[in-house]
DNA sequence: TATTGTTATACTCTATAACTATA
DNA sequence: TATAGTTATAGAGTATAACAATA
């Protein structure tokens, strides 16, 4: 068991989201906001039924979701004119440095947990891990 | 963001996760109990608070975990006679035959997970992979 | 008094179902 | 009638705290 791929993704992702996660915290943000700012960032604004379906999550915690990240001030919603039932996500400029603040906190993670690895070996791990992600329609 | 270790070690941990958990249903196992199993294969019977120690869970969490091990005959829970408050958790011959179907499964789940990679890059990855996992700690 | 296992309780995360407004 | 968003409720998973037996 502990040599397949499997049983170290599971292992290694429970470890890096529990660290990435204690630091997250420091911005006001958990995994999920991160998600849901990178969805945003990737493409235009979208409703929250649009980025529930792209994150695999219930409409209704997506509501929890954006309700934090419009009072915090990353996110603005507004009511579409067009259907006045839809709620329309966009990043704001803060929204927009928050994001960029996450990265820089990844970066800096990446650094710490790959430290040991030569250069080569990090990206080919890099990308190897996108490959996997792009196969099954995770962010790229 | 998408493209830090980190991120993709997070989505990916979770993807991998999810439906890993999914087919370990069929042997009325989940990740965790995996993990009780696993331990006690690596190493001598341990009492409940040295793999909870190992395992970085609620020792309470272990109880559940050794009740439903039990009660599927997958562990024998002995009393220690040197030291009566300690119960030392054995693997049992099916919990060995369980553990193994569950290397089947996380073998079966790796090829189709990294079906679209050569073999040269299957070994990469699992060499980086396991290196990470060493250097935090879990089993290798 | 300290430690092992256990039980009771509470907290976090997330989904399902019911409801409101709009289409 | 169907859909977007919201609210209410419930379930899974796990931790913390209180407790019993043993050291």
């Amino acid at each position: 068991m502990p040599a397949t791929v499997t049983f170290r993704l599971g292992t290694l992702g429970a470890l890096v989201t529990e660290r990435f996660t204690a630091r997250l915290a420091d911005l006001d943000l958990k995994p999920k906001h991160v998600g849901v700012l990178t969805a945003l960032a990737a493409g235009p604004p979208a409703s929250q039924q649009e980025l529930a379906g792209l994150m695999g999550v219930a409409p209704s915690l997506l509501v929890a979701l954006a309700d934090h990240l419009e009072a915090i001030g990353a996110i603005a919603r507004t009511r579409d004119a067009g259907d006045r039932r839809r709620m329309v996500l966009t990043l704001t400029a803060r929204g927009r440095k928050l994001l960029a603040k996450c990265g820089a906190l990844a970066q800096e993670f990446d650094a710490e947990l790959t430290g040991s690895l030569t250069a080569d070996q990090r990206g080919q791990l890099s990308d190897l891990l996108g490959v996997l992600a792009a196969e099954n329609g995770l962010p790229t």
